[in-house]
DNA sequence: ATCCAAAGCGTTATCGCACACGCACTCTGC
DNA sequence: GCAGAGTGCGTGTGCGATAACGCTTTGGAT
């Protein structure tokens, strides 16, 4: 490993214009500065992370913009574990954390949190974006000084500048489900989608991945539903109704963390025949649900990662000033009864 | 965070002090030190590891003890992976790694490979050591220096002095297939289990994970077939003969990750019938025969995962000299065609 | 001829910690 | 009473990088 000092050695010169030259901080004649580009690139010099951030004085801030961790069936608190976590550790690399949350089901609440990030002091260094309100946020992101890096977390919003987005692969996630779903059912009979509103573009694709896979495939045949996320008496009656309207219904699909509601629905007013369920995320209820074989699968998306990865991607650009991955698709675990414990913490 | 400096001034002694405190190093006057050492709990210091590090002047030196990498199926490729990459990111912490690689199927070449490993000089700090000939390696176990720390990658020997296991819980993985497998074949049918051979507990207690699924639950008849991991020809006799001596062959559940040549055989001398397989492991030809359909599900046990974590394991207890968890358990990832490629690299 | 800004470069304090060294003082044994 | 060993403590240097600061040397304006 080559220090600063030995290129300094090697090119004859001190070891404060080798740093000039490294940090373009000009003040530096055209020639010396080629003759100690090329030393550095010969001896592959990398700066030494430790001593840097030692001796900077720099610390950098982060902006977290989420939905309230409690929304979604407390599925928020996942990935703010993962985002928690990636804090400690880079604690020492000086980089802080701002928290901003909002009401995913107010455009206005979306907006206030928002403004309070970008027009923080002081000013952030980089952005964590979770654009559930998608429509919302498409509107705003413009808004985002140039210089000011964001990366979207869960989902993403399309031709944005963006410079990654960490989630899963919304539509892939939806036919493994659906395989997962055809395997349960032995390939007949109906299976209800649930279309939880309000709309997201997110949701939209895990039900097109699912619908995609029996398009091909099969006997099964597929109803839709609408329940409403914020009201969870609709699941209910969605259950109610669909077990009343298809004598032969033997799944349900649920393409969100609020899967719970239904299984326990179904629970209380369930038909009295097996009717297989798979949802997704490993939120409390879920979890208590797969345990009691109130539900059969569970899609994770490694919510925690999700979180903790795209910290540290902003650490990558902002901090080491390298290129990150324009996208990080995440694992789509499945989780049954058998492996559940090892995913949980 | 509180520094060394500050606990001097408050404490109205020189940093020397301190740190003679900290580290034990005597000849500081009773009074003294259990003043300071009020002090660094009141204040609730942590040493700046970045610090210490580019300070010291100590390395560490892991030796890591492995089959050789293709043996397997070239399974040992996966956790090396992991190991050389957290290699790489301790590198700065002037973490060195020795490697030694022994034939898995030769007691002598592991005796040999444990040998040059502790005897080696200079003296390891800790070893990382995959005891896959766990009745050999129980004979040498207790020749490990009293105070050399070492922690074991994916099997473990019971009553062994070993500071972690990090690995799967290998019954719990049998189990999970049976599940699968179950689903699969729909409740009925006649599944092989291959036996491979030579002996591992290991297999052995994915085996007995995957049979007491059975013993509980069905109608389905397992037999039980030998195949010898060193001899593919075995594995396309093994599936001859179990497809001629059972009509009604459903599945077949492989427990290494030579599922492969069971997957290939199928295909050349397969029944005329589908016959579902269960595999372990993403080694190449596993991933191969997966996206090809000639396997059905391959459990995972996050073996680059589990290369990693215990480099990083052993860096915490040797570098950190914090306490580590006696058992580290791996996710059971379940991977069909629609995920494999979030799981790949 | 004088002055001054800017260019080009070197020097140095600092970050927090580790550790060798050295000074002053106490105790022990002969 | 004095050498030598041991105790209790402070000082100083180095790890590698950062960045403020200061010292020369130019060249152009006055």
């Amino acid at each position: 490993m080559a220090t600063l000092k030995e290129i300094a050695d090697q090119a004859k010169v001190s070891i404060g214009t080798v740093d000039r030259v490294i940090h373009r901080r000009g003040r530096v004649a055209t020639e010396t500065s080629r003759r100690i580009q090329k030393i550095i690139r010969d001896l592959d010099y990398k700066p030494n992370i430790l001593a840097r951030s030692l001796s900077s004085s720099k610390s950098y801030l982060f902006g977290v913009l989420l939905p309230l961790p409690e929304q979604d069936g407390f599925y928020w608190e996942l990935p703010l574990t993962g985002i928690k976590k990636a804090q400690e550790e880079l604690e020492i690399y000086k980089v802080k954390i701002n928290y901003f949350y909002y009401d995913k089901y107010s455009e206005t609440s979306l907006k206030k949190a928002f403004l309070s990030a970008i027009q923080h002091s002081p000013q952030p260094d980089g952005l964590l974006i979770a654009p559930v309100l998608s429509q919302a946020m498409e509107k705003l992101i413009h808004q985002i000084p140039e210089k000011l890096p964001y990366i979207f977390l869960d989902s993403y919003i399309p031709n944005s500048k963006c410079s990654a987005y960490i989630g899963e692969d919304s539509f892939q996630s939806g036919l493994l489900s659906a395989k997962l779903m055809n395997m349960l059912v032995k390939g007949s009979g109906t299976v209800a989608v649930m279309d939880v509103l309000p709309f997201d573009y997110h949701i939209q694709d895990r039900i097109q991945g699912f619908q995609s896979y029996f398009a091909q495939n099969g006997k099964i045949i597929l109803t839709m539903c609408q329940v409403d996320a914020r009201k969870p008496q609709s699941f209910v009656e969605a259950a109610k109704k669909v077990i009343q309207d298809h004598q032969n219904l033997v799944g349900i699909f649920i393409p969100t963390a609020c899967s719970f509601y239904i299984a326990e629905a179904m629970m209380s007013h369930g038909s009295n025949h097996k009717v297989f369920i798979i949802g997704y995320d490993l939120v409390k209820q879920n979890v208590a649900c797969l345990q009691k074989g109130m539900i059969d699968f569970l899609i994770s998306q490694r919510s925690e990662m999700q979180g903790y990865t795209s910290i540290y991607k902003l650490y990558k650009k902002v901090v080491l000033k390298e290129s990150i991955e324009s996208q990080v698709l995440m694992p789509l675990d499945i989780i049954t009864q058998e492996n559940l414990k090892y995913y949980q913490n």
